[in-house]
DNA sequence: TCCGAAAGGTTGACGTCCTCAACAATTGAC
DNA sequence: GTCAATTGTTGAGGACGTCAACCTTTCGGA
């Protein structure tokens, strides 16, 4: 493209643009890596994610923001946990609109486990040495600081 | 949790976990505009995904491996972004079977206003530092040419 | 106290995206 | 010439997501 890439140097634009292929890049590879470990253990991605995001008992609402999703597609979801037995509604006593999701001892075991899976699976992809690891963390950290003050 | 750590002072293992969702988040940040400024333009984010990646005349099968997907599945985009009168076929005479993928002249229209409003997008959410810009990519780079190097 | 607005969750219709298996046409190698 | 491989298409099917409408429950105020 520029034939002049040694003196000058590369246009900031250009910098942008190489910046979104790569979060792309190695979002796909982590996004990827998470879906074949959903895979192993007979889940489909979204059940997976919001497995993994369920801590303790929590509304369901709570989870639909977590996942940045409309209420309607957790019902779906849930369904599908509760069909493999890993979550279980329970009405809130003191409010009975709400219901609260709460992992069964396999659900808590496939979450765990999901989890670690997953954890091993970004360590190998992140194979750097630990100094740039935790630069890039903190790059990215900025990026989405600075991003969050201004919505 | 550390199988091997005794105690270390900043476990490894809470990066790598930070990292991974920054990545996650900052990409999803990315995605979210493409697809707005996409629905802007009346373009399914596939579709929107597909216009962007063809420069010039290409094979259907090229569009596939760069968007990763099956070929059935490009058939469908491209009979939309056709449908829009944005791209034509065009059966290549030296191989009968490709079919070449020819942006109309709407289609490049379409294609540079959706690559610069995507530009200017991506150019507002890393609005940190000039440094820390090429330095972000520096490390993400690193990051993915480690994981091309095995996989 | 009663009424209406607001919130949580569900359902149904609908659309997008993606894969897989099977297929026709074409090419190339043996 | 024949057979294997490739390109693109079709149809079935599933996962994922939104939207509108609905019921129930809660809560604030007239």
């Amino acid at each position: 493209m520029t034939a002049d890439g040694a003196h000058s140097p590369a246009a900031p634009d250009q910098v942008i643009t190489e910046l979104a292929d790569l979060v792309f890049q190695v979002a796909g590879r982590l996004r990827q890596g998470f879906n074949a470990i959903a895979a192993e253990l007979d889940l489909p991605p979204a059940q997976a994610l919001a497995l993994v995001n369920l801590r303790g008992p929590a509304p369901m609402r709570d989870l639909a923001d977590l996942l940045g999703c409309d209420a309607s597609n957790v019902t779906g979801i849930v369904d599908g946990l509760e069909r493999r037995g890993l979550v279980t509604r329970r009405t809130d006593p003191t409010d009975r609109r709400v219901k609260h999701l709460v992992l069964t001892d396999e659900g808590q075991r496939r979450r765990d486990l999901l989890g670690t899976k997953a954890h091993i699976r970004a360590a190998a992809l992140f194979a750097v040495p630990d100094a740039d690891r935790r630069h890039l963390r903190d790059l990215l950290a900025a990026v989405a600081n600075e991003e969050q003050r201004r919505p």
